[in-house]
DNA sequence: TTGTACGCGTTATCAA
DNA sequence: TTGATAACGCGTACAA
C-alpha cells in the first residue's frame, strides 16, 4: 500500500515525509532566485519580461526550471479571469466525421496553449445549452461550436453577449460569427456532373436534416445542380438524422416509387444506409443504383463497393477552425469570417453508368 | 426578437440589455440575502449546508437562483485544489476504438460533475509525460489512462507519487493501479477455436506491438491457444504499430513465406491491412485465407468481406474505468481493482473452412 | 528596473 | 448557527 495525500492542503507541509513533494510557487522561485515574487512574474511572464533585467530573468528562469516550477494555471486564471481553456460542441464523438476535427482543433489550439474540453450534445438543444452553461461557467474563453442548427436561438444569444465563438461544419443562419466549412454546393455540382456524365437522369437525393445547414445547403444545391442540367429536381427525400438508420429508412421510402438510378446521399452515414435499404430490396449498387456519399469519412473507401464521396478536409476544418478562433481571442480580427474549404470528388466503385 | 435564453439562470436577469451582465459572486449573493459571505458558501454547499439554520439555506438559495448565481469553479478549485477535472489520455482519436471509450468515461464522469480533459499522445511517451504534467498543473483530480505501455515508468512514478488514476485497455506490468480491460486471453482463444473448428491448422498471428499490454497478451493468449490444439504456435509477425499500414507490412512479410491459410490479426486496423496485402499477392479472403480482427471497431461490419472480430465492449470500458475512478477519488476504495470485461467472438464473412 | 500592496472568488478555521 | 479573517497563487496598478 502506498502513501497517500495526493494533493494534500498544502498548508504545513513538511509534515509529509514519503509522498508527494508540494509543487513550489512562484514565492518559491522568488525567494530561492532573491527576488520580490512580482519580479519573477514578471520575468517568467512573456509580455511583461521586457519590464525585467535581462541578468534577473535569466537568473529567475534558471531558478524556476531548476525548481521545476510550472505556473499554477488557475490562480492565473482567477486573476486574469481567462482559463486557456475552449469548449467544443460536438453531437457525437463516435460519428466518425468529428474525431478528426476534434483532432485538428486540439493540435492547433494545444499549440497556442490552450486546452480543449469536449462535451456531446446528441443534437438535443436542451444538451447543448446546458454544456455550453457549464463551460462558460468554467471560464472557457470561447467555444468551437460543431452543433449549430440553422435556426439556434442557443448561438444567438451567445454571439449576442459578445462570447467569442467559431461555428465548424454547420452553420447558423443571419449569425454574425466566424464561421469553417466546406464547400458543399461545390461538391454537390460536382456530383452530379459525376452522376450525369456516366449517363444518369433519374437522381434521387437523400438529404439529410434540414435543421442543419449541411442538410438545407446540400438540398438546395443539389436542386440547383439538377435544374443546371435540366433534370428533374424533385425526387428528394428528407432522413431524419445522420445515422445509418435514418438512411436505411429514407432510402426504402425512396424505392417504394419508381426507383432511381442514382442516389445522392446527404453523407456517408447516409449512404451506408442507402447500401442497406437496395440490399433490402434486391437492388445491387452500382450496378441497379448508383450512390454517392458525403464527407469521405475514415474507412468509407473499404465499403463494399468503396463508396464514391466528396471528400471534405476535417481535420483542417479543425484547424482553420481553431486558428478562427485564436484570431477573435487575440482580440487582432474585427469582423468575423467565413471559410469555405475546398472538397473534392473521390470516384470510386459505388458509382457506374445506368443500365442499358 | 424571439423570446431566448435557452437554459436560462432561472431567475430576473431581466435587466442586461445589451452588454455582458457581470457574473454575480458569492459576496453579491450574500449581500442581497442580508448573510456574510462565509454563510453563504455554507448554504450552497452541498456537504456544508446541514450547518446553516434551514431558513437560511432557502433565503440564500433563493436569492442565488434569482440572480442566476453559478459558482466560480476557478476561485474554488484556487482554494480546495481539487477541480472536478479528470484528464484523459488516448492514443489518438482518431482511431475508432477509441470515440466510444471516450463517450463512455464523459457519460459516466458527466453524471457525477465531472469535467474531461483529453489529450491525444500519439503514442509518444514524451507527449504523454508533457500532456500529463499539463494536466497536473490544471489541477485535475485524476487521469484515465489509455496509452500506457507494458513497461511505462511515467505510470510507475506517478502511482507512486499517489497521482489517482485508472488505466483502460492498455495495462502496465506490476503496476498497482485499478484497471478495465476487454477479457483478450479469453478472445483470442475463441478465435482460435474458431479458426482450428473450421478445420484450419496453419494459422498465424498478426502480433501488435508487444510493448503494450494488448499486443503482447493476444500473442501469449495465441501461443497458447495453439498449443493447446496442439498445433504450431510460432507462425508469428510483429507489426510496429496498431495501423492499417503496419499490418499491411507484417501481413508481406508473413506472406513472403509460405501464406496460412487463416490470420489472427492483432486488431481490427491490422486486419484490414492484411486484407490490404492479401489482395495484393493476388489471394482472397476468406477463400484462401480466413482473417479475424480484434475489438469489432464501428462499421467493421461493413468491410468487403464483411470482418470476423472480437467484440470488445468499447463504451463500458469507459463507463467501468469512469467509475473506478470515481471510487478511488471518493476515497471508498482501498484496494486497486481490475476489471476484465467480456468479449464475444462476431462471426462474420471473413472466416471460412480453409481450401481443399 | 524592482518592490509594495491588493484583489480575483472561494472556502477553512476560528471565534462568537 | 453565524461572522470575521485569512489564505489559495498569481498578476498588476502604483510607487519607489
Amino acid at each position: 500500500m502506498t502513501a497517500r495525500t495526493p494533493n494534500p492542503p498544502t498548508g504545513l507541509r513538511a509534515a509529509t515525509l514519503p509522498p508527494v513533494a508540494p509543487r513550489p510557487t512562484l514565492r518559491d522561485v522568488a525567494t530561492a532566485a532573491g527576488v520580490h515574487p512580482a519580479t519573477a512574474s514578471r520575468a517568467l511572464n512573456e509580455a511583461t519580461r521586457s519590464l525585467v533585467r535581462p541578468a534577473t530573468v535569466e537568473r529567475v528562469r534558471e531558478v524556476a526550471t531548476a525548481l521545476g516550477y510550472q505556473v499554477n494555471p488557475i490562480a492565473r486564471s482567477l486573476k486574469t479571469s481567462r482559463s486557456e481553456t475552449v469548449g467544443v460542441l460536438v453531437p457525437d464523438l463516435t460519428n466518425p466525421l468529428f474525431p478528426p476535427i476534434v483532432r485538428g482543433i486540439e493540435d492547433a489550439l494545444g499549440a497556442s496553449g490552450y486546452t480543449v474540453l469536449t462535451a456531446n450534445t446528441d443534437n438535443d438543444p436542451a444538451r447543448a445549452a446546458s454544456n455550453f452553461a457549464a463551460m462558460q461557467a468554467r471560464q472557457v474563453d470561447g467555444f468551437i461550436v460543431a452543433t449549430a442548427r440553422l435556426d439556434d436561438p442557443l448561438m444567438h444569444e451567445a454571439a449576442e453577449r459578445g462570447v467569442p465563438m467559431v461555428l465548424v461544419n454547420r452553420l447558423t443562419e443571419h449569425l454574425d460569427v466566424s464561421a469553417v466549412a466546406g464547400d458543399d454546393a461545390t461538391g454537390i455540382a460536382r456530383t452530379v456532373d459525376h452522376l450525369v456524365g456516366l449517363g444518369h437522369r433519374d437522381i434521387a437525393h437523400v438529404a439529410g436534416p434540414l435543421n442543419v445547414s449541411t442538410g438545407s445547403v446540400r438540398l438546395r444545391a443539389f436542386r440547383t445542380a439538377m435544374q443546371q442540367h435540366g433534370l428533374p429536381d424533385d425526387r428528394v427525400v428528407v432522413a431524419e438524422a445522420y445515422s445509418d438508420a435514418a438512411g436505411h429508412a429514407a432510402t426504402l421510402e425512396l424505392l417504394d416509387g419508381r426507383a432511381p438510378t442514382a442516389i445522392v446521399a446527404g453523407n456517408d452515414l447516409l449512404a451506408i444506409g442507402s447500401y442497406d435499404a437496395l440490399e433490402e430490396r434486391g437492388l445491387s449498387c452500382p450496378e441497379d443504383v448508383s450512390v454517392v456519399g458525403f464527407n469521405d469519412m475514415p474507412f468509407i473507401s473499404r465499403l463494399r463497393p468503396p463508396l464514391t464521396s466528396v471528400r471534405v478536409p476535417q481535420y483542417d476544418l479543425g484547424v482553420e477552425s481553431a486558428r478562427l478562433l485564436l484570431d477573435v481571442l487575440s482580440g487582432r480580427t474585427a469582423t468575423p469570417r467565413m471559410v469555405l474549404l475546398p472538397v473534392q470528388l473521390i470516384v470510386r466503385g459505388s458509382t457506374a453508368p445506368p443500365r442499358g
